[in-house]
DNA sequence: CTGTTAGCGCCTTCAT
DNA sequence: ATGAAGGCGCTAACAG
């Protein structure tokens, strides 16, 4: 069996004083209380190595020092570095992170945030799979502190941060125009209602919709289909009449790795015969050659940035929501060259 | 304010029943349940969407349902595997995870094991950063329930799951051997006292010591050192003397990439003018032309075998510690070509 | 079958 | 400056 940590009252009895002291000592209340009940009860606390339960104290009704971090995918290097960045703000300030994975499943999500809930976290970074459930509604009634990272959430009112779509998606776009590629063909993953895909692709569309001279297609890859419905799709585009430049545009860095193995597989040249742009910079993207240009989100800060304010807004309760989109960077390398 | 969620004294008062009752029903006791009373709980729940608070099931002396994992590196792919792999085993099994990153520092590590414990984890789950630490020593008189995680402690025997480290490292030297690369240049990152990186290294030596034909070096990378350090050392390696072909067995992931880099800068094609080999293995692995020879680790295998022995360990206090070896596996790519 | 009664470890009035 | 007492939400004997 577990050996059972002293408690509070044993350091109370300890050191002679009565639990209420010790308490006050432990929340540093060090104005009311003489110095030698002060040192007493340093000594017993060292003595029997003592350490507050965070769950008894948790209880009496505040704060429990845990954030909830929802994530559609760990695995996907994006998730990652959230996780990465919002780790470092909760150590920081004593709080402590509770990781759920939904691999973008909603019925996983419903199940996490409830359980996050169960352990009265005092906030919550949610990474959503996209699809607003009722779950999401009532946790926001709930007055929990909440903000949503990369994907909004329709209907739901909270904070959020993530890249600004709108301006990477026509950077990215625009950057394939002046390089010469005027036929595009924008591949992302299934678009569901997920936020962040459907305003990358909007902002494709439009930035597009004003240059006659172009052409764009869009290619949505259906989760289960295998490498040989993408290379169909690929060549069938590839073979299409034109003398137009063509280009791919990826969505995701998890696109940007599918193009790339397929294009080996076709034994297209990049970029003599296609250019290549991928949202995302993923650690090989300088290694593959001739280097992949990339559109980078600033995963960091956003993670940063959203553990950041969530505490923020768990210290002072307010009620005005905040977007923070922040800028994507083009890193221009081979796959783009003229 | 947070609206306080509804307690079982709600759903008692709600049902007309008695907190007892409830709590039966939550421990799905239902055999000592009549029917209707079932129903009204039942009923109550629904209506007051009540929650029961793991915090306060959780004092009551057992159960936290909580699973702490200390991680070396979160940004490290090894170690989000492992992460994935657990927390998909915790998650099916009722247990939330409580994520701390150490940075592989002890420090942090040591802050991260305390906070976790002060939260009653059942069990932990540890990528420790290498050096034992007093704390590690009390953790295990603590008597709570520990998987080592690739990395073993000294002097702490506790369960460990990881790489059959002896078995890759001889494999990979002898890959290489037999390819005809005899004059191999071994690259780490500091060895310090991870065990992993130790058994690793030494397999190599102990593989070469048979080999009086070949020859081998060590090469450690510091941390803080630069770009220009590391191309330096390798042009020594490459202009030294001899006409035995060379090759690169990179000790990890994160050094794989960094030689792929330096083998760029310094114009070097592989594998004609050096081979390279590396551990873990990546989703680049196979874009980087040639394509890089690996030696993969089961990661997802790993981190599922870490929570499930974990969770076995809790279900029942044992006190025989194991060791779980996995093989890797040799992935055979362009970089080690004969 | 069902309810009553104690706590779990801590914090927090409220007295002293 | 210190302590006693009550309660957070829940489970676990122990009665009926």
């Amino acid at each position: 069996m577990r050996d059972s940590r002293a408690t509070i009252m044993d350091v109370a009895r300890d050191a002679g004083v009565s639990k209420t002291s010790v308490s006050r000592y432990l929340s540093g209340e060090f104005k009311v209380l003489s110095d030698d009940i002060r040192q007493r009860i340093e000594a017993s606390i060292a003595r029997l190595g003592y350490r507050p339960s965070q769950m008894a104290r948790g209880l009496k009704g505040g704060r429990t020092r845990l954030i909830g971090l929802v994530v559609a995918d760990v695995m996907n290097p994006y998730s990652v570095a959230i996780l990465h960045g919002a780790e470092a703000v909760c150590q920081q300030h004593g709080y402590t992170l509770m990781l759920c994975n939904t691999g973008n499943d909603e019925a996983r999500e419903k199940q996490a945030l409830t359980m996050l809930r169960s352990y009265d976290v005092e906030g919550l970074i949610v990474h959503s799979q996209g699809r607003p459930s009722r779950f999401m509604y009532d946790l926001l009634e709930s007055n929990l502190p909440v903000v949503l990272v990369d994907r909004r959430v329709s209907g739901i009112e909270v904070d959020l941060v993530g890249l600004d779509n709108r301006q990477a998606g026509r950077a990215a776009t625009v950057h394939l125009i002046e390089r010469g590629f005027t036929d595009i063909l924008y591949v992302t993953q299934p678009i569901r209602a997920v936020s962040s895909r459907e305003e990358r692709h909007t902002a494709f569309l439009e930035t597009l919709a004003a240059r006659p001279d172009c052409r764009g297609e869009t290619l949505e890859l259906a989760a289960l289909e295998g490498d040989a419905a993408l290379d169909h799709a690929l060549a069938a585009f590839m073979s299409r009449a034109g003398t137009q430049r063509k280009a791919l545009l990826a969505a995701s860095g998890v696109v940007t790795l599918q193009l790339v193995l397929a294009l080996r597989r076709l034994g297209l040249t990049v970029p003599q015969q296609v250019g290549l742009l991928g949202f995302d910079e993923l650690s090989w993207s300088k290694l593959v050659e001739p280097g992949i240009s990339t559109l980078a989100q600033p995963t960091d800060e956003i993670g940063f940035q959203a553990a950041t304010r969530l505490l923020e807004r768990i210290a002072t309760p307010g009620h005005d929501h905040h977007e923070l989109l922040l800028p994507g960077t083009l890193i221009v390398r081979g796959s783009t060259s003229a």
